[in-house]
DNA sequence: TGTACATCAGTGAACGCGCGTTCACTGATGTAC
DNA sequence: TGTACATCAGTGAACGCGCGTTCACTGATGTAC
């Protein structure tokens, strides 16, 4: 049976999971092109061959990190615009605003290695990587809009003007989470201070876009 | 005399420059953490040894590279900014953020492994050099807050609004770089069409910032 | 100008090291009867 | 339940390789007289 997956299976998905967890704990303030199989064996507690029942290549675990860095981001943008659209006044996105910098702020602190990493590798010396991470953030970009287009403050809009702003939005959230890394707790206060009047001086643009 | 440098010095320059440009070279698809000594010097045509002569260290030749990226950035925005504040209506930014758009673009297709370089390790492994660029941006913003103070229409926006605008317009300019650096041609005028609009709409938050 | 010595950029050999990957293996887990 | 065989995750030794750095050196450039 496929539904009871043996000891065997169990185990491997440990060994699976300490190798991921060991190349996101040596990721943390590193390149992954600096990393070696060998480094991460010996941090999983394996040993070196082992490694190759599991990935072809450090760049395929490198994907699933990815992967998984992303996931709850996507969780987490669902939770900053939830109740946002309907409840207070139609115009005001302040709400919104500062809900999606709070959480922004949150998950960096709560998955700073995750968040470490993808910032690292965004623009990093590894194609698989570089574009997978660009992928997901394109899919990240396309729920911002999809959830701007919703609000009462779109009708009108052509999709292309929503998408534009919802890349300026996202932008925005990406260089922010990449500064709070290198924050200390009271740069932290700082920085989303002026990331939230940042976002309401685009709202104001916004509101007052198809004007003149 | 220091007046005539003599032709040993002439030629210890000649290698030293030989070095960076073997460097810059291979940065432009590699992280720094992933390149050699030896490589180096074997691209600029030269013993291992040698490259003791001139730095310490990679990431010492890597500082360097920071510093002459980033020194034609400064003209750049400078030449962007030129010209701007008087002639026109006062209060229409668009040419100069039709003229800005164009500069860094030009600016990127010019000196494209530069771009590729300080993207690439604005958040990569090495901290000296994360340390540089992000010392070298933070003048910039300077640079461009002081444009933006100058502007009649900044009249009466405390100086930290200023600011907070200027790291708007920056963000979403190295953004753009960024972007433009993984772009092909058709695909830049998009891209530059996009950040147009988005500039704009930044432009129109701030003449309504200081209303409701 | 010519000579004798000093400087020092660049060389080439040598070192010890950790790397990625392969391979035949072991022994616990799984399965068929 | 018990036995005999199959599977396969993880091992440990071995390989060849390129690395960073050191060292004594060479020979062109610089300098003092």
């Amino acid at each position: 049976m496929s539904h009871t997956p043996g000891v065997r299976q169990v185990q491997k998905q440990q060994s699976r999971r300490a190798l991921l967890d060991a190349g996101l704990r040596l990721l943390e303030d590193r390149n992954l092109s600096s990393l070696g199989v060998r480094e991460v064996t010996r941090e999983a507690g394996m040993s070196p061959a082992g490694f190759y029942r599991h990935f072809t290549d450090l760049s395929a675990l490198a994907v699933v990190l990815v992967e998984e860095s992303l996931a709850s981001l996507h969780a987490m943008i669902r939770a900053a615009f939830a109740g946002g659209g309907d409840g207070g006044a139609d115009d005001d996105p302040e709400p919104v605003i500062d809900r999606a910098v709070a959480v922004v702020a949150e998950h960096v602190r709560d998955h700073r290695a995750h968040a470490r990493f993808l910032a690292r590798e965004r623009h990093g010396g590894v194609r698989a990587v570089r574009e997978a991470i660009g992928a997901e953030l394109h899919r990240f970009v396309d729920e911002v809009a999809a959830a701007l287009a919703a609000q009462p403050l779109s009708a009108g809009w052509p999709a292309a003007d929503v998408r534009m702003l919802a890349e300026l939005y996202v932008d925005r959230m990406v260089s922010t989470a990449a500064e709070l890394l290198e924050a200390d707790a009271e740069s932290e206060a700082r920085i989303t201070a002026t990331v939230r009047t940042q976002l309401r001086l685009i709202s104001v643009g916004r509101r007052h876009w198809r004007e003149g």
